[in-house]
DNA sequence: AAACATACGGAACACGGTTCCGTTTTCCAA
DNA sequence: TTGGAAAACGGAACCGTGTTCCGTATGTTT
């Protein structure tokens, strides 16, 4: 049965799109101020709303985390075909996408933490990213593989996962994210 | 028969030294069901007593965490030395010391990610963790870089951090955390 | 301007950790 | 054996967060 509804029956209001770039912004702001677990109302008093208009707008945490971050996750997934052409060698591009992301989760504080939790509310955040740089990821590792630069066969999805572990609490004065995962890169390597 | 002990003020009450192992096996089959997070009030369910109690005994969850694994975590600080003995090379008992604590990790439900919380109440936890295994894990590494078999000055904090970190969420089905922990173990030999 | 869909606000609820205090149990000493 | 102080207990009450719900307000269309 095709229950077309009428085409446009009506546009989306103004305050509802004024709210939502406010909410945006203030996410933004409560993000870096308190990490991506800001309490709901904290949010919604920084956009100057109330907390069910934030859930109208995004019903999970992870829909809100992404809006946020939803460029910069675009910018990191096209710098990896870029870097494939402008690297060295296959591994060097492959190296400097990794270090592009880990920069990109230590800077956004819980982010990491939040990317793994197996919570249901979190599923939206998992297949964005993942869906968005597994790709990417899968793509250096062949053209490294191919080159055999690196051990075949290596899972993009399983490397990210752990790449976004390693990158949780690197904030923590005696822990050194980049050196861990700088290791993982070299234990990639062919030897 | 009297019990033999000198003029302290009063000895523990049984009924108090009772609820505690009753306590730790409540939490002990707790932790293997809902993982080391359950809810206070299940564990205090369990052991048949009220929540109050549980505070009384064990301040923090952290507190009855260590309680409960500590001996696992013995056994796994005095099997360094052990391998380092026994292992045909030093790297060689590096890397099993490594899978010996990853097992330990991955069996346990959400304990990486406690492990890793910045919490002020996993201070206990991240403390005596830390205190008991990075001394191990420190001479395991050294020995292995005095054979010049790895990269020299890893630090074994560092290092324990980023281990426990990768065996955050191991039960997923398309995760592999121990895979990711061979790649730090390749990482860190010298080549 | 009236009518109606859309969106809003925030009170109310759910849930888990933590505290507090009146009551009960244990132990010691007389 | 027993009186009573100290130790320990139980769980109601409290707090902070996430989430839902519905009466009200706002914007849009005719």
């Amino acid at each position: 049965m095709t229950d077309t509804q009428s085409g446009a029956p009506r546009k989306q209001r103004a305050d509802s799109r004024r709210n939502e770039t406010a909410l945006l912004e203030a996410a933004a702001a409560a993000f870096v101020a308190s990490g991506v677990n800001a309490p709901v109302r904290d949010i919604a008093a920084r956009a100057g709303v109330g907390v069910g208009t934030i859930y109208r707008h995004f019903p999970t945490r992870a829909d809100l985390i992404v809006a946020v971050y939803r460029h910069q996750v675009e910018a990191c997934a096209e710098a990896g075909p870029a870097l494939l052409t402008t690297s060295a060698t296959p591994h060097a591009a492959l190296a400097s996408w990794i270090h592009l992301f880990v920069d990109f989760l230590v800077t956004k504080h819980g982010l990491a933490e939040a990317m793994r939790s197996d919570d249901a509310a979190f599923q939206t955040l998992h297949a964005y990213f993942l869906d968005r740089l597994v790709p990417v990821c899968a793509e250096l590792l062949d053209a490294a593989s191919t080159a055999g630069e690196i051990i075949p066969d290596m899972d993009a999805l399983v490397l990210m996962h752990g790449i976004g572990n390693l990158c949780i609490g690197a904030d923590s004065p005696d822990y050194d994210a980049r050196l861990m995962v700088g290791l993982v890169i070299a234990g990639l390597r062919r030897r």
